[in-house]
DNA sequence: AATTTCTGTTGTTATATTACGACAAACATG
DNA sequence: CATGTTTGTCGTAATATAACAACAGAAATT
């Protein structure tokens, strides 16, 4: 964990003295690394070894080694203590804070990506006769990029956000066809009933969604993860952000599977659209 | 600039002594924040002194400043030196890779952010009469995406993602109707006909794309960024992120204008998205 | 209830470690 | 050979920590 977080954390569990240290760190962290140990003793109001013992109690080998850890965690971000918005955040707050808790989001989501997963959708997606994808409301943007992207691949893929259109390709489905669905839950039943469905006619079906999701046990391949959603007061937005990486991780699989000829070919897409852009000034 | 690709590009600049401190350094940055001068010292096998003139000649203030800004630049990520996806990754090193260059993309995005024009976008969005979101390609499902978000705060919003229909909507468009035109270029022909095309209908106009950018000027209100795209050899990804975190951002600037009772009726609209779904298992 | 004992907290002193400045030797360069 | 740069040696000041002592408050004993 975050070091700054765990001297937040730990507040109640440190003694008089301690606590006075952790305060004065809390207060300003970016001084009290760029402080020696007897400068930041004063600042707190007590004794050198006050502060090297409030270090160990944190897990460290004493206060150069807390600096060290105090500085890492003060790069990742979290100046702020709290990444929740409040009631009175300013613009410049909240901005902020949705940015920070976006970016942490995809760290956790990354330390809870299973690769072996990736791989193996790669394999299947690369011997794909035909791709689909998937999702249903706030997925379906997910999909719709994922379309986008495996569109420049020159490869048969097609895209639905709409349950009957959804349910009618994959009953024209057959065996080599992949399909992938989208789904931060897992547990939107018409989805599920779409993964059996495309089972049922031979399709392989890769869910992009939570782990233990009941989507996950109904498809051939589940690529899972974990994200921190805070869906009770705000709309689902680190899921969404989790997911187009992973479409974008599964894209550039498939463009390193498929060789170098292969993304010889994307390069000519991108001029052809090149052509719809007004020029950059070649003085810029 | 990160601490560690700072000591790899000045390399050259070193004089003999210091550049066995910096391979030393780069060999095990984990290794030398943890030691102290005289162990670095003996490990480059040169004197305590150079060892501080090296870190001098990086703008530090000594070893110990050294050290923490060494920590810093590991913390935030990049223990690979590059974050480029290269020809021969393993699956597990291009995961990693992908996730940590989109974090890194979100982070310069923030920093860029002017929160003034966020605060001023919020501003129109809360009286439009109606609002229009426009993406094509790439961009269009991040117009999706806010077309979502904002549906569900019980506004008129609409999105294409197709330029006849942006045209004809436009041309439609009257004093109160807010255009949301989202381009990562800002040079796309069509878009920047249709800003103008709404403005002359009396729409406002609020543009999300990079600084400078020809759509950026053509519009009522620019909300640019400047995220670092690698769009030569993969596909736009990092400024997608950003403009769905800025959308996130603004529509949480909205709710938040609008105050707790609208608040209220957001948690409805959930409660009956939660029907469709399974429940899930209380024991969980 | 008063005293003792124990446990944990805090400060003082002493020492070892660490980093840095000043100077001098070695080295390269014209 | 002269000049400027690079590098190392030495000494000193700052820094952190270990060891010990004083103290406070709680628990136990009388």
């Amino acid at each position: 964990m975050n070091t700054l977080e765990k001297v937040q954390k730990s507040l109640t569990h440190f003694s008089k003295s301690e606590r006075k240290v952790a305060e004065v760190i809390l207060a300003s962290p970016q001084t009290a690394i760029h402080s020696s140990i007897a400068t930041l003793a004063k600042m707190a109001d007590v004794s050198e070894p006050t502060v090297n013992r409030f270090c160990r109690r944190l897990d460290t080998k004493g206060f150069p080694d807390f600096k060290l850890h105090l500085a890492q965690s003060l790069a990742n971000g979290t100046p702020y203590v709290s990444r929740h918005v409040e009631e009175d955040d300013s613009p410049d707050s909240y901005t902020t804070k949705i940015f920070e808790s976006s970016m942490a989001a995809l760290d956790t989501a990354r330390q809870s990506m299973d690769t072996a997963a990736i791989n193996k959708a790669v394999d299947i997606l690369t011997q794909a006769k035909k791709i689909s994808f998937f999702g249903l409301g706030a997925s379906a943007s997910v999909a719709h990029d994922a379309q986008n992207k495996f569109f420049r691949f020159n490869v048969p893929v097609i895209c639905f956000d709409d349950v009957l259109m959804q349910r009618m390709s994959c009953i024209n489905s057959s065996e080599g066809d992949v399909v992938v669905l989208i789904s931060h839950t897992g547990r939107t039943k018409s989805l599920i009933d779409i993964a059996r469905l495309a089972r049922e006619n031979g399709a392989a079906v890769i869910a992009i969604t939570s782990r233990n999701s009941p989507l996950s046990s109904e498809c051939t391949l589940p690529v899972t993860m974990e994200v921190p959603e805070d869906t009770d007061m705000y709309l689902p937005m680190a899921s969404r952000l989790a997911q187009l990486v992973i479409v974008d991780v599964l894209a550039t699989g498939f463009t390193l599977r498929r060789g170098p000829r292969f993304r010889e070919s994307l390069k000519r897409v991108k001029e052809v659209l090149k052509e719809s852009r007004i020029e950059k000034d070649p003085i810029l």
